[in-house]
DNA sequence: TTACATT
């Protein structure tokens, strides 16, 4: 039979008694049927022109059962516009086959935007859906049988780990959105898979935006942003607010020079958003909190803090030379918070020796369910320390007061935000391998050295503040 | 106490 609700109901289905085989009369057939009847209610209160309606194909209806049967049947998830049993033309006969018994069969009907051409085709982006909360141990096949039921899958990807295991959830893509749209409001949150820890997840994949916000958020994360007492206050949060600035500046002029897709458009416009409401204070608002917070004050910090690296900037490659265009540090501390000594009062504060604890973030960074992002955004490959020691002139930083622990590699991250660090070197006793607590750092084009130099330069770490100045040129003070 | 690519 065919029948046309509405899908905007939320499916409590069951869905074990949805399951299908791929049997079922053909649709096609279905131009003389009779047997047409209106759902309960006022019809001239449904709108007809619902966009969220849908015509589904009912398969494997038991022989007995009329429209009057089916009906209350179905009403349980969404109003019915209209309702037809398909019979036989000439005996008047149910369609179904005789000493069928098998369950009933709902998927959209063919006619439902069924893409045919490819210009036709809605994109997969609405045909897409993500699966989370499966059973780890279910596989291509089981999650097929749950959603075939809907509609035509083209696609049914289980999401793994490197070692092959489940992430527990999957992408399933249809033919069309609205046979997606179907298979979720029968299916979301209809059921608890064993060993998950919540009801099934069934909702439509990312877009591309959504994917970027998420990509956005998660290097929010990475940056310590999610704890919101290092935002107003802490220099960290300067910190965190220059590579914000950087990277938007970075990303929007890269957008602009034509050398990445829109997305990087976007996720600029995204990066500049993010800063803005930084300066209000607001900055917690928009991020993902993932797990706790920062070491508390005066909780002695890991020894060797990593500050974490900014992927969504490292993972652009063929970057134009001039790329790095120069934040406006005025902007970047508009919230008074400056970081140099002269401008900030306060000496010691106490957030800052958290600062390493801040940065030791390295749990899950989403729960289950958004294992997808991981496959989404492989980190990027990471950054192998170039052999050249310096930069052309302007473009070789010196830095001092580095925290004892930090190595070229700490370094390294400290500035990777403000441009493509080509070199990276603290300075080591010779005798006792300790770090003399000063070191160089070499970018590619002065303007990241100005950037990395207004930013960084007093940025306070524990109880010091970093200095960051060019290097001296060799032939300095040379009397000849 | 503030060091500039170390042997």
């Amino acid at each position: 039979m065919y029948i046309k609700m509405a899908t905007l109901a939320n499916g409590q289905a069951d869905n074990a008694s949805l399951s299908t085989n791929g049997l079922g009369g053909s649709p096609g057939s279905a131009g003389h049927m009779n047997g047409l009847s209106h759902s309960p209610g006022n019809p001239s209160t449904i709108p007809m022109k619902d966009h969220d309606a849908i015509k589904l194909f009912i398969g494997q209806i038991p022989r007995n059962l009329d429209e009057k049967d089916l009906k209350p049947l179905f009403e349980e998830f969404g109003k019915i516009y209209e309702l037809t049993v398909l019979k036989d033309r000439f005996t008047g006969m149910h369609k179904a086959l005789p000493g069928m018994n098998r369950p009933i069969q709902v998927k959209p009907a063919d006619s439902e935007s069924r893409g045919g051409s490819s210009c036709l085709r809605q994109p997969p982006s609405h045909r897409k859906l993500f699966v989370g909360m499966l059973n780890k141990q279910q596989s291509e096949d089981d999650v097929r049988r749950l959603f075939e039921a809907f509609g035509n899958i083209e696609e049914c990807t289980i999401l793994r780990g490197p070692d092959g295991n489940s992430k527990g959830c999957a992408f399933v893509k249809y033919s069309s959105h609205a046979e997606a749209q179907a298979a979720i409001n029968a299916l979301h949150g209809s059921q608890t898979m064993p060993g998950a820890s919540s009801s099934l997840v069934v909702k439509f994949a990312d877009t591309d935006k959504e994917r970027t916000m998420r990509r956005m958020q998660q290097m929010a994360g990475q940056m310590g942003m999610f704890n919101p007492m290092a935002i107003p206050f802490g220099a960290y949060g300067a910190y965190a607010q220059a590579l914000m600035q950087q990277q938007a500046a970075l990303m929007a002029s890269v957008a602009q020079g034509g050398y990445l897709n829109p997305m990087a458009a976007f996720a600029a416009a995204q990066m500049q958003q993010m800063a803005a409401l930084n300066m209000n204070g607001l900055a917690a608002a928009p991020m993902t909190p993932t797990s706790g917070g920062s070491t508390p004050p005066g909780i002695t910090a890991p020894a060797v803090p990593s500050i974490p690296s900014p992927i969504g900037v490292n993972g652009f490659t063929g970057l134009p030379p001039q790329a790095n265009g120069q934040p406006a540090a005025e902007a970047v501390f508009a919230n008074g918070i400056h970081p140099y000594p002269a401008q900030s009062p306060t000496a010691a504060d106490p957030l800052q020796q958290a600062y390493a604890g801040v940065q030791q973030y390295a749990g899950p960074a989403y729960p289950a369910a958004y294992g997808q992002i991981s496959q989404a955004f492989p980190q990027p490959p990471p950054m192998i320390p170039q052999q050249q020691r310096e930069g052309p002139e302007g473009c070789n930083l010196f830095i001092y007061h580095l925290p004892q622990e930090f190595g070229d590699a700490e370094l390294m991250q400290m500035f990777l935000p403000f441009g493509n660090v080509i070199s990276s070197k603290v300075f080591v006793d010779r005798a006792t391998n300790q770090s003399k607590c000063f070191g160089f750092v070499s970018f590619d084009n002065p303007a990241s050295a100005q950037t990395a130099i207004q930013a960084m330069n007093g940025f306070q770490i524990g109880m010091k503040r970093l200095k960051v100045q060019l290097k001296r040129p060799k032939d300095a003070n040379r009397p000849y």
